[in-house]
DNA sequence: TTGTATGCGTTATCAC
DNA sequence: GTGATAACGCATACAA
C-alpha cells in the first residue's frame, strides 16, 4: 500500500499538504490539489485508518456489543445500525458477549482498545455499577434495552413491562381467563418485565394469578416445547397461552399440532418481539411488536449527534410496543 | 488511558520491558515480570490495539465481508466465525456488502484499510478477476460460498448442484413427475447451480422441463408467495414445488395455506438452506441441508492456519448438502 | 535479561 | 498556502 508520503513526493508537495486534501482541513490552492490527487490516483492510495486513527484519536469506527450474532432479533438490529453509519462513512465493529458478565466486560474492553468513537451496548449481565462506572470514565455509549437511571440519558428501551401488560390484556379481552404464561429466565430484566406487566393485566380484569400456570423457559424454541409440555401436564385448564418471546411460542404452537391440539381453536397463543419468522408459524403468530430496527435507528443517531455532533432529527429514548394481531389467538 | 510509558515509569523498567511481558515476546526475569505486571493492574493499563497494530503490521483481527447482517444464514455464519476466533483472541470486524458490486468493493478496502491480517469474504457481485487481482495483490482472504478457479485454494463451497439435484430427485423418488420450481436470482451463481442440479435430476428420471413450471423470485419470503400464485395461475398441474431456498419455501407454504391447500397431500414443498426457523412451518419444512456454520468454521480455521500458522485439524473445501426430511414432503 | 533508539502512517502545531 | 516536525502508543532490531 501508498503511504502519504510517497503520494507526497510524487506530487512535489509536502506530507502536510496531502494530508489537507485528505481531510479538507485548510484551504489549498487548487492547482496543487489537483496534482496530489492525481498522485493518489496514480499510485492507488488509501489512507491507512489504523495510523490515522492513532494519530487522530478517533477511529470513524463504531462498537457494537450484542448478546448474540444469530437470530433474527439482532440481526435486524445490526443490520440497521450499519446501514445508518454506512450512509455517513463510519464503520462498525461487532462483538458478541453471550449474556456472560466476563464475556461482556472484555468486549467492551476490546472495543475501546481499538478506538471506537462510541459504543452501543446491548448487555444483559455486566452491573449497573459497572455501566455507570464505564460512563463515568469518559466512555461514549448508548444502551440499548436496558433502564439504569443514572445513565438515563443514554438508555433507550421498550417499555416491556407494558408490552406484558398488552399481550395478557389481549388474551383477557378476547375473554380468555385461564391463561398460561412461559416466562424467560426470570434473571434478565425484559423477562421479569414482561412477566409484571402480565401480572397487572390480570389484576385489572380481577383474574387470579395461578402458579401452576407459570413456566420459566430460556427464550428458545424448546423452552417453549417444554413449556407446553409441563402446562399441558399439571391439569389445570387453560384456553390462552402468553409467552414472552416469538422462540418460545413457535416452540409452544409446534408442540401444540404434536399433540394434537387445534390453533386457535383449542388455545390462543401470542408471543413477543415480532421477529421476522413470526408469520412463518401456522396460523400465524399474534405477537406483540418490539420495533427493534428503529431501536438500533436511534441509537446510531445518538452516537451521531452526541459523539460527532452532526445534526439529526429529534431522538426517542423509549418505545412503545403494541399488538400485533394474526391469527393464533381467537375468541373463547 | 494509561500508556506502556507511564506503567514502565511505575515498574521502573523500560518499554520494551513493559512490551516484553506484555507479548511474552521474551524471557524476563520472574521479579520484574511481577513489578510490571503490578504497576499494570494497579494503572489498569489495557494495550491500545491500534497502536500495536500499526507498530506491528498486525492487528489481531479478522475482516468479515457477508451480503447481510439480518437472516437467519448469516447471523448463523458470523456467530460460529466470531465464536471460533475468539476462543484464540481473535477478533472480527463486519461489514456488509448488499449483494452490490461497488458496496462490496468499498467494504474490502475498508476493511484492507483497518489492517485486518485476513478477510473472509461472501462476495456475489464483484468479479473474478477482481478477486483474482485482490489475491495477486497479497491480499489473504477466504472465499465462501463461491468458486474461483484461479484461487481455488482458498474456496469453501457447498456443490449447490448437488443440493438442487438431490432435492428434486428426492420429489422424484416420492412419485412426483409434475414438479414446479422457484428460483433465487439467475444472476447469483447459487441460484443457477441450483436449478442446474434440478434439471440434472429430472433428465435422470426422464422427465422433460416444463419452463412454464418455472420462476424466478428473489430468495425472500415475498418471492415464494407469488411463485405459487403464479404458478398455480397457469393451470398447469403440479404435485411438488422444489424452491431454492427456504425463505421462498415458507413464503410458498404461507400462501398455499391462504389458498387453502392441504400440505402436503396436494403439494409437496421441499426448501434449501435448512435455516433454523425451517421448522417452525406447518407442516415442518423438507429442505436441503446447508451446513453454514461449519462452513464459516471452515473459513475460520483456513485464516488460523494460513495467516496465523496456527496447527489445525483437517481443512475441508467442498461440503456436501444432503436432504433433511420433515414433514412438507410426500408420496404421491 | 534489560535498555535505547527507530519506525509504523497519520494528524496537528508550529513556523514561514 | 505550504512545509518542517513533533506527537500518537507501541514493537523491535540492536546494544549493553
Amino acid at each position: 500500500m501508498a503511504t502519504i508520503y510517497e503520494v507526497s513526493k510524487l506530487a512535489g508537495v509536502s506530507l502536510a499538504t496531502v494530508s489537507r486534501v485528505i481531510n479538507n482541513t485548510a484551504q489549498v490552492r487548487e492547482a496543487t490539489r489537483v496534482k496530489v490527487e492525481a498522485a493518489m490516483q496514480e499510485l492507488g492510495y488509501r489512507p491507512n485508518s489504523v495510523a490515522q486513527s492513532l494519530a487522530s484519536n478517533r477511529s470513524n469506527s463504531i462498537g457494537i456489543l450484542v448478546s448474540e450474532l444469530s437470530g433474527p432479533f439482532y440481526g435486524e438490529l445490526l443490520a440497521r445500525i450499519e446501514e445508518e453509519f454506512r450512509t455517513v462513512g463510519k464503520h462498525v465493529i461487532i462483538a458478541a458477549g453471550h449474556s456472560d458478565a466476563e464475556l461482556e466486560r472484555e468486549s467492551i474492553e476490546f472495543l475501546r482498545s481499538r478506538n471506537c468513537d462510541a459504543l452501543i451496548l446491548h448487555v444483559e449481565s455486566v452491573s449497573d455499577n459497572y455501566l455507570r462506572g464505564l460512563a463515568d470514565g469518559g466512555c461514549d455509549f448508548v444502551l440499548i434495552n436496558r433502564y439504569v437511571r443514572a445513565i438515563a440519558d443514554r438508555c433507550i428501551t421498550l417499555d416491556n413491562r407494558q408490552g406484558g401488560y398488552l399481550a395478557t390484556h389481549h388474551m383477557l379481552e378476547l375473554g380468555h381467563r385461564d391463561i398460561a404464561y412461559v416466562s424467560g429466565p426470570m434473571w434478565k430484566n425484559d423477562a421479569k418485565e414482561r412477566y409484571a406487566g402480565h401480572l397487572e393485566a390480570l389484576a385489572e380484569f380481577g383474574v387470579a394469578e395461578n402458579k401452576t400456570l407459570f413456566f420459566e423457559g430460556d427464550f428458545q424454541e424448546t423452552g417453549g416445547v417444554r413449556g407446553l409440555q409441563h402446562l399441558l401436564g399439571t391439569d389445570v385448564p387453560f384456553s390462552a397461552l402468553v409467552c414472552a418471546n416469538d422462540e418460545m411460542a413457535s416452540g409452544a404452537i409446534t408442540a401444540a399440532h404434536d399433540i394434537p391440539l387445534d390453533l386457535p381453536q383449542q388455545l390462543s397463543v401470542i408471543g413477543f418481539d415480532n421477529v421476522n419468522f413470526a408469520h412463518y408459524t401456522y396460523p400465524k403468530l399474534t405477537t406483540v411488536d418490539y420495533p427493534i430496527a428503529e431501536i438500533g435507528q436511534m441509537a446510531a443517531r445518538w452516537v451521531l449527534k452526541n459523539v460527532y455532533h452532526q445534526p439529526v432529527k429529534e431522538l426517542q429514548d423509549v418505545f412503545e410496543p403494541r399488538v400485533i394481531e394474526r391469527d393464533s389467538t381467537q375468541k373463547i
